[in-house]
DNA sequence: AACTTCGATGTAAACGGTTACATATTATGG
DNA sequence: CCATAATATGTAACCGTTTACATCGAAGTT
């Protein structure tokens, strides 16, 4: 018994002749390794859990390549499971996988100050964020500066001498990223001098198929936005999918600009602007810093790391054509 | 000890006394529920295991979905990986799987023919191959008729007037679909004495950024296609991306068609005529063959079910405009 | 030859639930 | 009020691996 489990973890400690014993002992009553009965005995399932919103916004796909790519390097798996953006059910996965003796946790919350950090603290269960901009709280995180991404997308609109600028934006309640980037479109109209109308700030559910209503919100109203700031990528070409049905050009009659650099974005027609969040380097960063707790035990204290974002202009934009 | 596990269970078979005692002491030791112990005693993981070939192809997405809702109806988890279309990482996630005790397999492989269907058989853990179009063999399938889809594809170029119909293939070592979709082609052209031209079939990896050498290929031959029939949505939308690189215009100078019906091909323009599946329904089926597998223990025989299929005509196709 | 050392192998407890079965408690009927 | 049935609770074995520790055997030392 005590052999067999040398053979397998590390057969080098077992002698060769027994090795062959063992070999021929397996094949005979075809034996296979449970993984569950390790995992109860070791109380360590080389496992992270992974929560994303959504499966459907290739951002997530993107970052958790990278995730899987750092994961399998140190032997570890990955458990990935979606939230679809409502925080019941993020608190209920979160118990589910710390059930299952994930090793650690990377998770994209709708909040990340919410009641959900407390219990993650609690469970003494390594974990970060990912995506969201923190500077502190008791789990760690790894994303970019939202507010400075949302500032710097609505800048690129503002140079380009648009003074109705609209924000397509993803529901506060469900992303705290898109309220970031809501904060910095209000930085940049208010530094410009630009009046905020509300009319021009619309909340819709994530998804392609909600930007229909949310357009039409924003273009049918007395004096319509020239330029559309969008909270994701998936939402900037849904915009211009509802725009082109409503007779409208892009970027002639209006420009629009994205946030994430999904591959998808500078393929569709026009190629889209937008902000690029660097996906890979950040899901690798997130299981470092989860294997890196796990390595100092209980004395780890959260870290927060920001990386750089980068505004990538493309044919979705162009300058004002005044009437 | 039993009455904590009744407790947990069957809440109902406790006296509301000693629940109470329970509810008390669980608090008091903040008790954490330990699922690994209780699949290591029962055998049961109430999980099902997804082996999908990328995650950044929505369509699995859009059927992982169908299979996630049929699956917590029952209240199974899911336990989704991804082969990044590479045969042996199939196999070695499968058997990873295995060792983890899933309850039942759907999986997407390279080839549903090859030794992995073997492995599948043996191992006596119910699976369910998806979206492979298979009348037999000893594992269950459900999927659309690839070969049909393929061919309703290229009869619609056809009846546009097209002759010079080219095939941009995902590469059939990776995806018998894609070689089932070629067959489709190869039967279309030949019904219709149009000869195969085996310069305009490109075999391109998945992911859009193959697609670019692919179109170019396809494109600077001495007679380019008027028309391209695309394995799957997003390498359509490569497409397209790429003919417009080059000063093409879809569908004026060039017409194409995708497969899958992905959500984002209506979106992008223009929008994309393609051959939808009935994804959501394709990852229920798999989950309730997989259950029901699971009812009927060892005496269940592989089923395979093949659903219909449809052309979606958008606006990426045209009449051929003869010079 | 006896003693020490060291590596290889065997033994048994432990992990935390479930479950068949034994026992205790409560309800029911005569 | 007792006998009996029904129901609630307790007991202990079991699942398959790991691991600390015991034991064994071979090689090296005196």
């Amino acid at each position: 018994m005590a052999s067999v489990s040398r053979f397998i973890n590390s057969p080098e400690k077992v002698r060769a002749e027994t090795r062959e014993r063992i070999r021929l002992a397996i094949q005979e009553c075809n034996y296979r390794f449970n993984f569950v009965a390790k995992v109860f005995s070791t109380q360590r399932t080389q496992t992270i859990g992974l929560v994303i919103p959504t499966i459907t916004n290739t951002v997530f796909a993107d970052s958790t390549r990278g995730l899987q790519d750092e994961a399998t390097r140190h032997g570890y798996q990955v458990l990935m499971v979606n939230a679809d953006y409502d925080s019941a059910a993020e608190s209920r996965l979160v118990r589910h996988l710390l059930e299952r003796q994930v090793d650690g946790l990377v998770l994209t919350v709708s909040d990340p100050h919410g009641p959900i950090a407390r219990e993650l603290a609690d469970a003494g269960t390594p974990a970060v964020f990912l995506f969201s901009t923190l500077s502190e709280g008791p789990v760690s995180s790894v994303g970019i500066d939202n507010e400075r991404g949302g500032f710097d997308a609505t800048t690129h609109l503002a140079d380009l001498g648009h003074e109705r600028i609209a924000m397509l934006a993803g529901s506060f309640a469900t992303s705290d990223r898109s309220r970031h980037r809501y904060d910095g479109y209000c930085r940049c109209l208010s530094t410009r001098g630009l009046t905020l109308d509300p009319q021009l700030v619309v909340q819709i559910p994530y998804g392609l198929e909600y930007c229909r209503e949310g357009v039409l919100r924003l273009m049918q109203t007395a004096n319509p936005p020239t330029a559309i700031f969008a909270s994701n990528d998936l939402m900037a070409i849904g915009a211009m999918g509802e725009l082109r049905s409503l007779g409208l050009s892009v970027p002639r009659d209006v420009s629009v600009v994205g946030f994430d650099d999904v591959l998808m974005s500078s393929y569709v027609a026009p190629r889209l602007t937008t902000i690029r969040q660097p996906v890979y380097e950040m899901g690798r960063r997130a299981v470092q810093m989860v294997l890196d707790a796990l390595g100092r035990g209980e004395q780890s204290v959260p870290r927060h790391v920001i990386l750089n974002h980068e505004l990538v202009v493309r044919e979705s934009t162009a300058s004002l054509h005044r009437a």
